[in-house]
DNA sequence: TCATGTTGAGAACGTACGTTCTCCATCGCT
DNA sequence: AGCGATGGAGAACGTACGTTCTCAACATGA
């Protein structure tokens, strides 16, 4: 038996082939970047890649599931510090302002590919999804400790944001989301 | 001179090969109809169609365009029966609650395009800001007739609940905005 | 009626992509 | 050292698509 490949090492070559994945599809479109370019970008074999992961649908699913965990880890991390139950929603509009006038910010990586793919990939529609939930499930439980029901538009304004901030090439929206985030969570 | 197209004739194909080029792009998404399906769907020889639009970018531009024009005269059209500033803005909301429950309704054209075609294609992106700037345009113009500062969070409410309902794939988010925006229209 | 040039129908071309296959170097075991 | 299986590099294959080209059919003006 020659040449055995170990888990370490299969760990290791999945990492590096999201990242060069992942990097691609955000900047150029799934759609646009050949498995020829993922290989060049992630100096893997082909032959390892589609061992990986069976077909692009699959990299792209993975690729959409990690960057799923990271983004909301990322900002559950930056909302989880803030104390004051009313000003922890209001730092989701803060990390989106971060995250906004970051360079190379090409909008939602998921309503992106609902664009793509929604029409011709169950499989990336179910993730585009589950991701929507996870967000608006852990916006809908930061919005449940101030005790207004308002998750609803909070979440709204939130995915609003993002998309306009895409479209426009601007941050602004996600201060206007904060401003009216703010007015909705001040009890009248 | 034999043959000749009149100026009618080439309107008439015109409407014939958009109407075909829309549905089709809208219910599969851009990239994965080819031109072929969209002679076949046109009826119209491949010959004319890249007479009329000299390359599928151009048809798409025009595409999204017509669709514009469609669009928001409809919602201008519901929204202008209204009276009342207030009720007028919030009769956004009825319309797209209208919209979302359509059977095919597969969420914003623009948005979509934007998702499979921003990277490749100065002209779609172009095209996909025009459109959005035109619908917050008249969303603020509206708003502003009700003496309230509250444009943005209003246009913000309306986009987060456009791509909610594509995702979700459910009418919901319209009510949810519709609440949201009576609140925020209610001087306090 | 005949020549002319435009149109229609679709074949053809070049390219690109997802996936598989080929071939050779390499490594582990006996 | 020799054998056999495995991995690396990329060619090859089938397909699909955007665009162009071919060529027969035909309507018009002389």
């Amino acid at each position: 038996m020659p040449a055995a490949i170990t888990e370490e090492q299969t760990r290791l070559d999945r990492e590096v082939l999201l990242d060069a994945a992942e990097h691609l599809y955000y900047e150029k479109g799934i759609q646009a970047v050949g498995m020829d370019e993922v290989r060049t970008a992630s100096a893997l074999p082909l032959k390892r890649i589609y061992r990986l992961y069976a077909a692009k649908e699959d990299l792209v699913v993975a690729v959409l599931r990690r960057r799923d965990e990271r983004w909301r880890g990322q900002l559950a991390a930056h909302v989880e510090q803030v104390g004051d139950p009313r000003e922890r929603v209001l730092a989701v509009f803060d990390w989106l302002a971060r995250w906004f006038a970051e360079p190379g910010f090409r909008g939602c990586a998921w309503i992106n590919a609902f664009g793509e793919l929604a029409p011709s990939s169950e499989a990336v529609l179910a993730e585009v999804r589950s991701h929507k939930q996870a967000f608006h499930d852990q916006i809908a439980l930061w919005v449940h400790d101030t005790g207004l029901p308002v998750a609803e538009p909070v979440y709204l304004l939130a995915e609003g944001a993002i998309v306009t901030a895409a479209i426009t090439g601007t941050p602004a929206p996600a201060a206007h989301a904060r401003t009216a985030a703010a007015a909705l969570l001040t009890a009248q």
